[in-house]
DNA sequence: CGCTAACTTGAGGTCTATCAAGAAAAGTGG
DNA sequence: CCACTTTTCTTGATAGACCTCAAGTTAGCG
C-alpha cells in the first residue's frame, strides 16, 4: 500500500479506528483538529524495516493497521525481540533522536506518524498527550515485566503456551469475542520470529508446538492457523496465574 | 533506621540527595513548596517487604538511599527480578492501585512517599513532575528492553560479566569517577538475589564468578568486593556492543 | 513445474539445573 | 572472646532441557 491508498477517511480523527486507544485517545476535538494538521501517513510492506538500530528517527508514530516488532541484536547476531506493536501503540520516543532497536514491519504496517519537533510542541501546549502517553508507557513497562518472567524463568512449552494465549485473548478482543468458546486465531509471526520473541530457537518453537497439539492442548488447520478448545488448559500449560495475568 | 532517625535536613528538598534525579528533579521552588508539603518519609530494614504483588498501593515513593528490588514469582516458586530500584528512582504507579510485584528493601532503604490522591492532583496541577515520571518511564522501558536481551539470548558468562558491568558502572558515576583505571565496588545483591535477577541459580552465578575470578576478569577481596582492572575487557565479555550500551 | 521459504523431525552435544556435601562468613548467646 | 547456629557461598557429580547440525517435508509463487 502507498500513500496514496490510505483511504482518505482516515484522514479525519474521528474516524479513526486507533481513536479511543492510541495516544490521541484523550484528545479533545480542538486538540484532535491540531493533530490532524500536522499528522500524516507511511506505509510499509511486510518485511520491511521502519527504523534500524541507532538511526535518528525524525519522527514519532502510533500503528494504525499492521503489525510491526522491535528487536535488539548482538554483535554476533542472536538476535532478540523487545516488543510487539499492534494498533494503536506508540512507536519513537519524544526527547530522543536516536531509536535502541530494530522496527520491522511484519506484516503490511500503516502507521499515522508526526514530526517530532511539532509533537512536542504540541506536548507542551497540552497535557492530554502527554498524560496518555505516560500511561501507555505504563503499561508497556508492565508487559515487558512479565516477559522478563517469560524469558528468565518459564520452560520452552510454558513459553509457546504464553505467546499462544496473549495472541488468542488479543485477537479475542478485537473480535469482542468473550473466552469462553472455542477460540481460533491465525499466527502473526513465523516460527522463526516467535523464537525470537521466546528467547529459543526455531527448531524448539517447532517442537512445542507439535507436542501442545499432539497433547490435545490446541489444534493446527495448516501452519498458521490455531483452535483453540478449552482456554483454561492453555492458560494452565503457560504455568500464569489461574487468573492469567493482565486483561486484554 | 525509624522515622525519627530520618535527619530533618531531609526533610527540605533543596537539599535532598537525589533532588536532581528524581521525579521531582524539573520542580521549581514553588512546585517544591507544595511537594514538601505532601511528603512524607517511610524507612524500611534490609529484607523488609515494602509491598506484595497484588496488594493495595496507597502511596507513590522515591527511592531516597537504599536498594529494592522488584520480583514476580510463579505460582511454582520460580522468582524473577524485574527491576533494581536505586537512589531516585520511583515506585508506584499513578492511575492504578494494585502492584503487579513485590517490592522488597535489598539494604536499608529510606523512601520519599506521597499519598496518591495529592500527587495524582499534583500530576494534573504541574505538568513537570508528569513530563519528568514520563522521562523516568521511558528510560525504565529501555532499561527492560536491554534486559530483556539479555535474559533471553546471554549466556551464563555474559550475563554475570554484564551485571557486574552495570554495577560497576552505576557506582562508578556515584562516586564521579571515571571508567578509566580500577573500578572497585561491593556487590549489593546476594548469590541468589543475582541468579533472580539474571534468570540463572544460584549455583551456577557462584561458578561463572569464580570462573570470571579465575580468567583475570575480575578480582575479588572477600566475597562481596569487586575489582575490575580492564573494564572493557568486562564489557567484551558481556558480550555488548564495544560503546557499551546506555551511558549510565 | 521447479524454486524458495517456512516448517518439521531426528541425532547428538552442550550448557545450565538439580542434587548433594562441605567451607566460609556472619550472627547469637553464654 | 569463644562455641554454636544460621546464612551465604563454593564445588562436584549427574541429569535434563534446549541447541546445533542435518535431512527431509510442505506450502507458496513465479
Amino acid at each position: 500500500m502507498t500513500l496514496h491508498e490510505v483511504p482518505t477517511l482516515l484522514h479525519r480523527c474521528g474516524d479513526c479506528p486507533i481513536r479511543h486507544r492510541a495516544v490521541c485517545a484523550r484528545c479533545d476535538s480542538e486538540e484532535l483538529t491540531t493533530l490532524e494538521q500536522i499528522k500524516y501517513y507511511r506505509s510499509y510492506q511486510a518485511g520491511q524495516t521502519v527504523i534500524w538500530s541507532g538511526d535518528k528517527m525524525d519522527f514519532v508514530a502510533s500503528v494504525v493497521t499492521g503489525i510491526a516488532t522491535l528487536t535488539q541484536t548482538l554483535e554476533d547476531g542472536r538476535r532478540q525481540m523487545v516488543g510487539l506493536l499492534l494498533p494503536s501503540d506508540f512507536v519513537g520516543r519524544p526527547g530522543r533522536q536516536t531509536v535502541a532497536y530494530d522496527v520491522t514491519a511484519t506484516t503490511d504496517l500503516l502507521m499515522c506518524c508526526f514530526r517530532r519537533k511539532p509533537f512536542e510542541d504540541m506536548m507542551q501546549k497540552t497535557p492530554h498527550v502527554g498524560q496518555r502517553l505516560l500511561e501507555m508507557t505504563l503499561d508497556e513497562l508492565d508487559a515487558a515485566r512479565e516477559w522478563m518472567l517469560l524469558l528468565g524463568r518459564k520452560t520452552a512449552r510454558e513459553k509457546i503456551a504464553s505467546l499462544l494465549a496473549i495472541i488468542a485473548r488479543r485477537d479475542a478482543s478485537l473480535k469482542l469475542r468473550d473466552a469462553k468458546g472455542p477460540l481460533t486465531f491465525d499466527l502473526p509471526l513465523t516460527r522463526e520470529e516467535m523464537a525470537d520473541y521466546l528467547g529459543l530457537t526455531l527448531e524448539t518453537v517447532s517442537r512445542q508446538v507439535s507436542a501442545l497439539k499432539r497433547d490435545g492442548v490446541i489444534a493446527l488447520e495448516g501452519k498458521r492457523h490455531v483452535i483453540v478448545n478449552d482456554f483454561a488448559r492453555l492458560l494452565e500449560e503457560a504455568g500464569d496465574d489461574s487468573d492469567g495475568g493482565l486483561p486484554v
